[in-house]
Parts: structure tokens; sequence; C-alpha cells
DNA sequence: TGTTTTCCCATGGTATCCCATAAGAACCCA
DNA sequence: TGGGTTCTTATGGGATACCATGGGAAAACA
């Protein structure tokens, strides 16, 4: 099996919790479940989160730099004060806590998007907003050549 | 699980306590806790905390000068004369030192900080701004250099 | 003895655990 | 092929455990 593919919309109920897609749950099982990893990306209004792989990952960029240097501790602050390791629960949920909240502008529902080696928390209509843009852009980089790839609706 | 991530502002009792986040706790514990281990920054307004993890790496470090070196004896005292090792109560509670008060401007609220081997301590108000700035850093750093090596696309 | 520190318990709010249910998907067997 | 059955999954809600916080009492200190 491959990462974590497509996309999901699930519901957040009265306690802010959501089912994490159990294809999602399936491919943290897999890769060595030790707890889930969230953090918010610089660049758009989504959440990152994966597993053992993203930790690696984020381990790796900041071992670059020598400890207890100024540069190391900004680089720490920005990538682990700026994350958690939610708790999922028997039934695979997880509560969407208020940093992610706040980063995202969730509401009441969330969209869970699959990204090969992490996926992504978006708040549903920004989600939307945000593959509408990419698809103008990969559109817009594929135009020289080949016709754009048609590809069905998900989810 | 990994080491200290996420970020946590809890209040300062009348009595000078404030509790240690449990999952800061959780982690002192797993790597084998034998003190809480204080030390200011040397380039921010804030106190370095950790258990074994952050005495090794500051260990490590000084080890860098050969001993009964004047090098290595002025760093040994700039190292443990700007250090404290503050109980934690049966609660979880530390309590705030004037040492750690002075150099951090905390008054009544404690934001704790995990940069995965260690975490900071900070006056609420002045990590936010230490944030913003960190984040911008980080950006630069990781988008300026870093040829990550292994696969494509960071995030 | 007065003051500060340490230990212990109380409490409100929140998160976590556990079980129930409904809808849908997969499955099985005639 | 079709109809019924079982499983999985998402979701809701009650009960419980945990955690941050406050305060009192005992102990240490000056």
């Amino acid at each position: 099996m491959a990462g974590f593919v497509a996309h999901f919309t699930n519901r957040l109920d009265a306690k802010g919790r959501v089912s994490i897609p159990a294809s999602f749950r399936a491919v943290l099982a897999r890769d060595g479940f030790e707890g889930l990893y969230c953090i918010t990306s610089s660049h758009c209004d989504a959440v990152d989160a994966g597993g053992n792989d993203l930790l690696a990952e984020i381990n790796k960029r900041s071992e670059a730099f020598t400890k207890l240097s100024p540069d190391h501790d900004a680089l720490a602050v920005a990538l682990f004060g700026a994350s958690e390791s939610p708790k999922i629960d028997g039934d695979g949920r997880m509560t969407i806590s208020d940093m992610i909240r706040d980063h995202t502008g969730i509401t009441d529902h969330v969209t869970f998007v699959g990204m090969n080696y992490k996926f992504q928390i978006w708040e549903p209509e920004k989600f939307r907003e945000y593959r509408a843009e990419a698809q103008r852009r990969a559109l817009a980089m594929l135009s020289g050549q080949a016709p754009a790839p048609s590809q069905g609706e998900p989810s």
C-alpha cells in the first residue's frame, strides 16, 4: 500500500472531535504508530500531519544546525513550538486544538488531504479554493506541452 | 513518543508556583528523571529547561574546551552560575525563582515552549514577539540553504 | 515567633474511555 | 444475480480520569 491518498471531509462533534479517515489510520499503523504529529504549515492555512516519517523529516531539518546556537533555537521554536502531538482515541478520532482552529479557521467540518508521506488538515472551503488555485498553476506549468490530464472527483 | 513539543501558557499562583505541562513531565519521566535543570539563555529572554538530555548537550558543548584551561573554567562558571535545579512538587509544579523572574520578566503567566530535546520558559508576551521573529528566520534558513539531499520538496 | 517553603487535599473544567447507533460497504450463498 | 447478512466506519453521548489551580496545614527556616 502507498502513503496517504485521496481526501475526505468529516464532521466535528460537540466535543471538538473528528474521525481520522480509516485509510489514513491504516497507513499510520503500518508505519509503526507512536503518535500523530501535527505542525502548522508556514505557507498556507493548513496543518501538516503524519507519523514517524514526518517527524523524521522535521528532525533532519533541525539537525543541520548546532544545538544551543541562536539559529537552532529559532528553528526549534518554529518547528516544535508550533506543533503538537494529539492523542487518537479508541475510535480513531482526534481533537482539534485551539492552535489548529486558529491556524486553519476550522469550525464544524474538517477536510483531510492525503499527500503521500503526510496529510493535511484544512477547513473545507479554504481547501476548495486552494485546490482550484493549485490546479490553475498546474495547468499553466503544463501548458506548453501535453494536454492536462483529466481526473475524477473523489468525495 | 518524541521530545518536548507544542507550547502551553499556565498561570502563576500566589505562592509563585506554576504547573509544568503534563506532557512535558511525561517526557522528563520517560528519559529517566533525576531533576529539572534550568539555565538562562544567553541570547534571548528565556530560560532553557530540561532533564538529562539538556545536561548532556551542555556537557558536550563544554568538552570542546580542554579542562583546566581558562576558557573551560570561564565557560563552566558562566554555565553553572546561571543555572539552577528547581524542585518539582507532588502535583507537578515548580516555583519560579527570582533569577528566572529577572531574566524573563515573568509576572503572572508562564509560557512553556517545547523544543524537542529541551523546553523554554517565557513571559507570554515576549514569547509571542520572539515566535514571530523565529518563524521568519526559520523560513529563511530552510529555504535559503539546507538543500535536503533526500527526497524533493519540503512541505 | 514570624515567615517562607513543602506537603496534602479539594475542585472545576476538560479530555479520555467506553458503549450505542445508523448508514453504508463488503460479503456470502442460494 | 439478487437479497439478505455481517463488518466497517463515522458519529453521538454518558461516565470516568486527568490536569491545572487554589488553599490549608505541617514543616523548615531565620
